[in-house]
DNA sequence: CAGTATCCCCCAAGATACTG
DNA sequence: CAGTATCTTGGGGGATACTG
């Protein structure tokens, strides 16, 4: 049920770290999370436009799996829980911040447009959008 | 027959960013590069533990593609084909280092090893590994 | 609200064979 | 040496329906 934690024995740093951002909405998963601190499932939901639940899901396991993300329910009615960065998740997220630069700097270049999310896309400084 | 070249519009940077190198050798590919500053295919092939000739020669048409890769090549018999990194690839090298560094101290943690790659691992400076 | 449970499709990635 | 061409497959990702 629960995929294989790990894809294998990793050639070097680099493929290590690409193996837990992989994934169509990860990366989106961590910069959400690092610009509110603190999202529940269906603010997470209305920021990754497009995504499924099954996916949204599915990726927040695996990167609560792989310690990148915090998952804490509270038992009420109806039903809440929110989602935030570990530690780990903060470095991984600062480790990324280059490499969104670089991304950000490229789209530029070519004249790529961002899409447009509904209420307004909100950027963490730290990652330049 | 050359795939689309661009998966649709981004939502930020490090998802421009990921794009270009999703992909499961794109990352090794740009470190091997980077190490040697000019690698032939077979070269590149031997680098590469596990890789076919048809996965090498796609992702390196898309790396092209992508304006991160230069192939040069020479009308001989035999045939010689030498890759290099473009400016934008070595960007993207610098770019993916604190990434990079990251995983490395992750292994460390998690007590990972990288596999062994007969010939030794050659690890560039800037990569630490 | 915050998920599971299923079913299905597509394509990245692998194997194999052939060529300029 | 440095590739193409073709066939096959595994599982990532999507759609839809149901539940505590």
């Amino acid at each position: 049920m629960a995929k294989a934690p790990r894809r294998g024995p990793y050639i070097c740093g680099i493929d290590a770290a690409l193996d837990v951002v992989s994934g169509k909405w990860k990366g989106l998963i961590l910069w959400e999370l690092q610009a509110h601190g603190v999202r529940r499932f269906a603010e997470l939901r209305r920021g990754l436009p497009g995504v499924s639940e099954k996916m949204l899901t599915q990726h927040l396991r695996e990167m609560e799996e792989d310690g990148l993300v915090h998952r804490e329910v509270y038992a009420e009615v109806p039903p809440r829980v929110e989602y935030s960065l570990t530690e780990d998740g903060r470095t991984l997220n600062e480790a990324l911040s280059s490499l969104g630069a670089w991304g950000t700097d490229r789209m530029r270049r070519e004249g790529l447009r961002t899409v447009e999310v509904a209420g307004t896309v909100e950027v963490p400084a730290s990652m330049g959008g």
